[in-house]
DNA sequence: TTGAAAGCGCTAACAA
DNA sequence: TTGTTAGCGCTTTCAA
């Protein structure tokens, strides 16, 4: 019979010196079958942890915390969460990081680089390490602001920092070829926001295909990467006499279709939309956005094992995924 | 001139410490510049916040946690993060936090309710409340996962739990009336989840205003709250005769309309489909989806305000808002 | 393989 | 208004 600790019905949350106590061995021992497991001896460290589960016990995260300088935390900052190509991303990113014990403290930006710096500065200092998806600051300012912290730059190129990026030329190329071999001849871009890497990406693999192939390009934009700004950009696209258009990413082109249906045309037997990223929407569409699809949850599982990596003190070189071309009901042959 | 403290070029972070040693006050007059500030001479704060700005101090969470048994972090629980409600209640949330000085912990379920079991004892150790969002977890478990730990629950009504809900009720009813002036006579819905607290009283409200009406109201169902499903569920809609139709959701409704195109129809020429939530899709649509449209941004205002408070002690009561009808295209008179 | 003891950086009585 | 002094719960030498 265990002796009565308490009668008070509210019982305090256990600690590694309840189960020390109750145990008969010292607190250290309790700590090592938890952290350093291979330090006990088997048959004691079974029996600290069958009591820890008796007592309910969890270890007090911040007293670790204290104790190691790690906070078990991965501070994880996007743009807009929002915007549909972020939600798999985070997914992602947070089942990776509970595969290596790691929490996710989401942070919001909107879109803003100045936020950026004030943010990264507000939560630098409560997490292990940072995982910057799309930065829209400067790649020299984000360095500044983000000092010593290990950091992973998600979906930019950043010298000097670890990256993960999609890299979707040559499924771009793939597209504009597809769009060719139906006989369009006449094609346009839509540009995303000026600060976005992925944005000059894109255009320069259409520009340079479009060179290349000896097809004309009418470049249009900048514009945000949203769907309002694709629903006016609509009549530019009309007057340029394109048949074929890439839009920056998927929300836009959504955007294009619905502002070329306001003007009374349909896709495709009018014009051919080309997407990017294949968010929840392009699948959702009637009819489904033509798109280049973004290996999200790669993405996400290579950030935090990238982060992971720095924070051992591993070498960690940076990882550029490709994107691949998704047909789906917005492109066909030319009217 | 200060003395050279070392002639490493690596400084440590700053401590209340080393602000002490260099102002010559005792780190408590520090600490307390910081914590208490209306505790120490509006003078001496000064200098220790201007020696903190320059040393680069930021105060160390763990060790305030340790010391406070706060963690400064609220857990985020929700089912899908790539289900297009969540992601602007997430950003209010997180918003709302910030103005709190609390950080957002967020864990996905994955629509999981034995994953919310896991996932609410994981982490209820380092934060100091939970935010559940749409739990698939009966209330019962629900609240025995949660044991003492603060907690709000946001979009399901739960005996003995802080709640913040939103109500469709008069919003779906109008939106019911807005079919039947329009002619319609014959009605269906679709059911969403049998888990989900919000299906149910959508249920209800449309059920009871039907019986109310006189009108006949197929009932299809339970489905997925995705777009597939109501994809899937587009043949039986058909079958069923309806010409106005409730999807549970607005994914639900998406699918819907896209399984209808398949079978050669057209929204809103051959039958009328109203959504719910108006996630960021139903704007997206062309034509735009005719929807019971979430406050959202306050939802998460409301939440974070919840639990703030109980976590100050004070009583919180039960909030509900209300959902407001908006009107698009994906409704019309019948054929 | 285990235990004793120091310390991580901060807060909060209590005293002055 | 400020300083002194204990911890908060854990990890981690160092010794045994």
């Amino acid at each position: 019979m265990v002796g009565a600790r308490s009668i008070l019905p509210i019982m305090k949350q256990a600690t590694i010196y309840s189960i020390a106590q109750a145990l008969e061995v010292s607190a250290s021992t309790v700590s090592r079958a938890f952290s350093r497991p291979d330090l006990v001896k088997p048959e004691v460290r079974e029996r600290v942890l069958a009591t820890a589960r008796e007592l309910g016990y969890a270890p007090n995260r911040a007293a670790r915390g204290l104790a190691t300088g790690r906070t078990g935390l991965y501070g994880l900052l996007v743009p807009d969460v929002t915007n549909p190509f972020f939600p798999p991303l985070i997914r992602a990113i947070q089942q990776a990081a509970a595969r290596v014990d790691a929490g996710v403290l989401l942070v919001d930006s909107e879109g803003s680089g100045a936020a950026e710096t004030a943010l990264v500065s507000r939560i630098k200092a409560q997490v292990d390490g940072l995982l910057v998806a799309s930065p829209r600051l400067a790649t020299a300012k984000l360095k500044e602001a983000l000092g010593a912290v290990p950091s992973v730059i998600i979906n930019r190129a950043a010298q000097g920092l670890a990256t993960v990026v999609c890299d979707n030329t040559a499924a771009l190329r793939e597209a504009a070829t597809h769009l060719h071999d139906l006989g369009h001849r006449r094609f346009a871009l839509m540009r995303g926001p000026s600060a976005s890497w992925a944005a000059g990406r894109r255009a320069h693999a259409i520009r340079s295909w479009a060179q290349e192939a000896g097809v004309s390009l009418a470049e249009l934009g900048h514009y945000e990467a949203v769907f309002v700004d694709g629903r006016r950009a609509a009549a530019q696209i009309v007057e340029s006499g394109a048949t074929a258009v890439f839009a920056f990413d998927d929300l836009m082109a959504a955007g294009v279709i619905a502002g070329l249906s306001d003007l009374g045309e349909t896709v495709p037997r009018d014009r051919s939309i080309i997407g990017c990223d294949d968010v929840l929407l392009a699948r959702t569409m009637t009819p489904g956005l033509t798109t280049v699809t973004a290996p999200l949850e790669e993405l996400g599982r290579q950030s935090v094992l990238a982060l992971h990596g720095l924070l051992e003190q591993r070498p960690v070189p940076n990882v550029q995924l490709q994107g691949t071309l998704t047909v789906r009901g917005t492109t066909g042959p030319p009217p």
